[in-house]
DNA sequence: CAGGTCATGTAAAGCGTTACATGATTTT
DNA sequence: AAAATCATGTAACGCTTTACATGACCTG
């Protein structure tokens, strides 16, 4: 019966996360906010409630363990959780990315408002791509402290953002000729 | 009092929407599932309520238009839905793209479960990619037809998925090498 | 001793999908 | 006459964020 593995998507991050040794609610908020919150966020308010849940559930067990007079809520996989774990990592469901890209909305209704304020939306996207790959570029510093596997996510990302600010770049200049013409 | 403006983000593309012409929950819904749903989804269970809410709010309004028997309803921007529209295009907030792929999630744990592991999740990635591609670039036909801000998320969802797909290739590669040695 | 970080949580509200339900019209 | 498409909606559920709340410990 412990294999009624419906996996909530925040249960994925952080059972994942438990068995990368983040042991505690707080450490794994620390880590998804350094790493995965560029593909996959995850709050306080869902960490918290979704570790107990896991427990309930058999796949992490916790024990109190404070450090001098404060206290901590320290978790490990069980057995059934590191079987979870490694099932979900073999699966094949599920690949799809889900985007919600105010930017392109905007671009895609850009013809109701006007061909300046198009190029000042390519721009706006510009703007925020540009601060995203300044993020990951920082982390980039620590590439070689880093597992395979995140080491390839961050490549991956900041090969796919560099390739959307080029994008931006191009399409600003063709559309200012497009114009200045 | 009319600039209480907090659109919420479905009632941005439904506004978007009828500015472009689409009058009814059922024609928003359609040129979604046939565009913007590559970066913004939505279902019917908050197209036709926020329809609702948008008349209500006084930035839509509606009259019923049954074609033969079957009942119509068709919606159009008021001034005050022109002005919110424009307002939001012309605005500078919030241009972040949210993201959530379980493939790169997969990635970022892929150290759990060894390097063959790793290899096939990179390939399930590229599956899902190629998928992707293609439906995009079917779109790619219709593009003569298409405003420009149409055309240009579609450019740009076209080439971001290929170096994507591009990316998964040659890592695989990599990874193939790697254990080949 | 002030400010930052460690550490844990709750409540409410909002957002969104899925599944269900209905029925007319058009096309094959 | 069946199948596809047009057309509208609701209810339940699940997910997620935001804002609030608390307090200890550490560093300068």
């Amino acid at each position: 019966m412990a294999a009624d593995n419906a996996l909530t998507p925040t249960g994925r991050v952080i059972l994942g996360m438990v068995g990368l040794g983040k042991t505690t609610g707080y450490d794994i908020k620390q880590l998804v906010d350094h790493s995965t919150r560029f593909f996959w966020a995850a709050s306080y308010g869902q960490i918290y409630p979704e570790l107990r849940r896991l427990e309930q559930a058999g796949l992490l067990s916790s024990r109190g363990e404070p450090t001098g007079d404060r206290l901590r809520t320290v978790y490990e996989l069980t057995d059934a959780g590191r079987r979870a774990l490694e099932e979900w990592l073999g699966s094949d469901v599920n690949l799809v990315g889900e985007l919600r890209d105010e930017g392109m909305l905007k671009l895609f209704f850009s013809d109701l408002a006007g061909p300046e304020r198009q190029r000042q939306i390519v721009g706006q996207m510009l703007e925020a791509l540009e601060r995203k790959l300044a993020q990951l570029s920082a982390l980039q510093a620590k590439a070689g402290e880093m597992r395979s596997g995140q080491r390839l996510t961050l490549e991956y990302g900041l090969g796919a953002t560099t390739w959307m600010v080029d994008w931006c770049r191009k399409t600003e200049r063709r559309l200012s000729e497009r114009e200045g013409r």
